[in-house]
DNA sequence: AGCACGCCGACT
DNA sequence: GTCGGCGTGCTC
């Protein structure tokens, strides 16, 4: 196929190739290959389209496509000298595509977002030394130097060579000159050394060994398979994945490591490096270009052996994948929604799938899909039960607010301020978790009973004191904090109602003004470095209270964390959405998990007014099994599957008294809100039409706030919010494999 | 996704 | 009289 030359018309026309351009076009268009270039599938070029030029990605040939006006055709600009992208990627960007509803060029672009990666790394100067030609005269520095490359024979750079021999570099100019070195041209540093594999094997426990040699054998068989650790935080889990990657490691493989961008900490990578003796590549979004670039070169050309990356490092070109883990399977955080909208952790059982290897799937508190997978047999499953070493569980405690009610005018139960006393009088840490940013969720006027509402979604209105703003956390809408309530214009009645965890604070330094205390919210500025500074620091001991969200709960060791007090365990338990009850246990499980690693006795105390709730017994019992029974009995009794796909469709433009009919029925038969897709006129039938959906409705959103709040949007811009209809996807691999 | 073209409101 | 809003359409 490559080379062939088609006679027409007498003309000799020069090879055509499809090419996949970062559009949002259906597939991909055509381009003419200059004579003499060589391109074959998985190539990357560099194409015209319109005005500009566009990195573009060589596709299959595909005999249904359908031929180009020739005067259309343009020839390709450039071909990249880059490792091709394999066959595999090739048809996981197909299959994305197709499952998302995205067009393929837009999926490609995941792939082909670092265009300065295409070109090689420049090689760097470098001496290699000529053992055999001595120069005539050996001084002191000309003898140090000498030693040294007996010792390391192998090429040297100037300066480090001349720092390693402890000479000025004009002694190796010197050197250079009387034909001692020679110099060359090497390939770039690689951005992180080789881990070594028998570094530190670990010492593990029965069920630990056990569950290393499940995952070294399906490592060892080549081919696919899906294997769920199930264990509690604190288990080892890490330990256990860590021999899967060296297994895949000694074959010669390379490994991926997924993890939720917030668990990429410092204390991960350390513990890494404690096992291999060096870092993995990190892939994150706050990495410096230059970084980026070098990771994704290395990557593509095997170089890098270990990525431990956010869930777009699933798109990067790996040469000779051998395995993927994702750790904190269960997490939000593996979802994108914007633009492409995917969730990592069932595109990464594809991309294991697509290549034949196996995907380790890690979390202390499974989704429940995964638990099904893995008690349908779909999944392996291997359990950790214990912690390890002398780690106990902390003591899980329920506080009944109703019996314990905190003073007038805070949140805090006593029970839990003398629990927190207690243990920073010991020197040790506590943490406050309450699942709420800024400070107060509602606002009223004293006088008239005016409530802060958004003017979009019509949510309350959250008081952020510190950045004096009135914000929507749905739509994103803020306003100045007013002096006067807007309605009937009296002073000073505004009314704070319920907390946030600025409001904490307060709470906080009045018991304890002389405590080192520490807020962390989503919202701080500073962004994610910042964060994960702050965390760290933490980490070492730098606080005595940590007040936090959701983002403390994540994949963080606070080894001096003694006491763990959740605020307010019911939020989130009624909010309409059906997996609420899984949501909360698993918040809760993570928030409660971070206390006591070192096996120092420590509490979590859960602040709730519902002590009998079945979330609230599986945590304060540790009986999680039967809380995953109860759960997936639920859905059966339903008559739902316990996981599934729905599509909405939503027709914006229609007659509005028949649109809100069908958005109600749609949300009446919605089962489970976040397994809703939003369709755009243009893509839902489509999709129907492959039968790819179940039920023919959507909707869109994590919540069920969240998805009223977008229908009203939708339905409130009419026609103009046609463009703008998106789709997300929220699926189980297995249903597709 | 960009970027151009194209048709209706407030300004130097 | 123009500058500028974003609706529509096109890119091999």
């Amino acid at each position: 196929m490559v080379g062939d030359s088609k006679k027409s018309g007498g003309m000799t026309t020069g090879q055509v190739v499809p090419v996949l351009v970062p559009l949002p076009v259906p597939g991909p268009y055509s381009y003419a290959v200059p004579e003499g270039m060589d391109v074959t599938p998985g190539a990357i070029v560099q194409v015209p389209v319109g005005p500009r030029q566009v990195p573009g990605l060589v596709w299959d040939a595909d005999d249904t496509a359908g031929a180009v006006d020739p005067v259309k055709l343009r020839p390709i600009t450039q071909a990249f000298d880059c490792p091709p992208i394999d066959a595999t990627m090739r048809r996981f960007i197909d299959w994305v595509a197709a499952w998302t509803l995205t067009p393929p060029g837009l999926v490609a672009r995941m792939v082909l977002r670092v265009p300065a990666a295409f070109d090689p790394e420049p090689r760097v100067p470098a001496l290699q030394p000529m053992l055999e030609t001595k120069p005539e005269r050996l001084t002191p520095a000309r003898r140090r130097v000498f030693e040294l490359i007996e010792d390391n024979p192998g090429a040297w750079t100037k300066s480090g060579l001349a720092h390693a021999a402890g000479v000025s570099t004009s002694v190796i100019d010197g050197l250079v000159k009387a034909g001692t070195f020679k110099p060359v041209m090497l390939p770039p540093p690689a951005v992180v050394p080789d881990p070594d594999t028998g570094r530190k094997r670990p010492e593990l426990s029965g069920d630990q060994a056990e569950a290393a040699e499940t995952l070294r054998h399906a490592v060892g068989t080549d081919c696919y398979s899906a294997t769920l650790i199930d264990g509690v935080t604190g288990s080892g889990k890490t330990e256990v994945y860590f021999e899967a990657v060296a297994a895949a490691l000694d074959k010669g493989k390379q490994a991926l490591i997924l993890l939720p961008e917030i668990a990429l900490t410092a204390t991960f990578l350390e513990r890494f490096h404690d096992r291999f003796g060096a870092r993995p590549a990190e892939w994150h979004s706050d990495m410096a270009p230059k970084m980026r670039e070098k990771v994704w070169r290395q990557v593509a050309e095997g170089r890098v052996r270990v990525v431990a990356g956010a869930r777009s490092a699933l798109f990067l070109p790996f040469r000779d994948l051998g395995l993927i883990v994702i750790d904190e399977e269960h997490d939000q955080a593996y979802k994108q929604d914007e633009r492409v909208f995917y969730n990592a952790r069932d595109m990464a059982v594809v991309r294991a799938h697509l290549g034949d290897l196996p995907i380790v799937l890690a979390s202390a508190t499974p989704s429940i899909e995964s638990r099904v997978n893995a008690e349908a047999g779909r999944y392996g499953a291997v359990r950790l039960a214990s912690r390890f070493g002398e780690a106990a569980m902390p003591d899980l405690r329920t506080i009944d607010m109703r019996k314990h009610p905190p003073a007038r005018g805070g949140f805090l139960s006593p029970v839990l301020l003398e629990a927190v006393g207690r243990a920073i009088e010991r020197g040790e840490q506590a943490l406050l978790f309450l699942n709420r940013r800024g400070y107060a969720p509602l606002t009223l006027c004293r006088v008239c009973g005016h409530r802060f509402q958004c003017p979009n979604c019509s949510a309350w209105l959250v008081e952020h004191r510190f950045r004096q703003q009135m914000q929507c956390h749905h739509c994103g809408h803020a306003e100045k904090v007013p002096e006067a309530c807007p309605q009937c214009g009296t002073l000073d009645h505004l009314a704070a109602c319920g907390p946030g965890v600025e409001r904490l604070v307060e709470e906080v330094v009045q018991h304890f003004p002389d405590a080192r205390t520490v807020m962390l919210s989503s919202d701080m500025p500073g962004g994610a470095k910042r964060l994960r500074l702050e965390l760290d620091a933490i980490a070492k001991g730098e606080a005595d209270i940590v007040i936090g969200t959701q983002l403390v709960a994540k994949g963080h060791h606070f080894p001096k964390m003694t006491v763990v007090g959740v605020v307010d365990a019911d939020i989130g338990l009624t909010n309409g959405d059906p997996r609420a009850a899984e949501r909360t246990f698993q918040l809760l499980h993570q928030v409660t998990g971070r206390a006591g690693r070192t096996g120092e006795a420590s509490h979590g105390l859960i602040q709730t007014y519902q002590p009998e709730h079945p979330v609230m017994a599986a945590l304060v019992s540790g009986d999680r099994e039967r809380f995953y029974e109860r759960e997936i009995g639920e859905r059966q009794r339903a008559g739902l599957p316990p996981f599934g796909r729905l599509a909405a469709l939503i027709i914006s433009g229609e007659d509005k008294a028949e649109t809100e009919k069908y958005a109600r029925s749609l949300r009446a038969a919605a089962p489970r809100s976040d397994d809703i897709d939003v369709l755009g006129p243009a893509e839902a039938p489509l999709a129907l039409i492959r039968g790819r959906y179940r039920y023919r409705l959507l909707i869109h959103g994590d919540r069920k706030s969240d998805i009223q709040a977008y229908i009203r949007s939708v339905l409130s811009a009419g026609p103009k919010a046609r463009g703008s209809l998106r789709v997300q996807v929220d699926v189980d691999p297995q249903s597709f494999l």
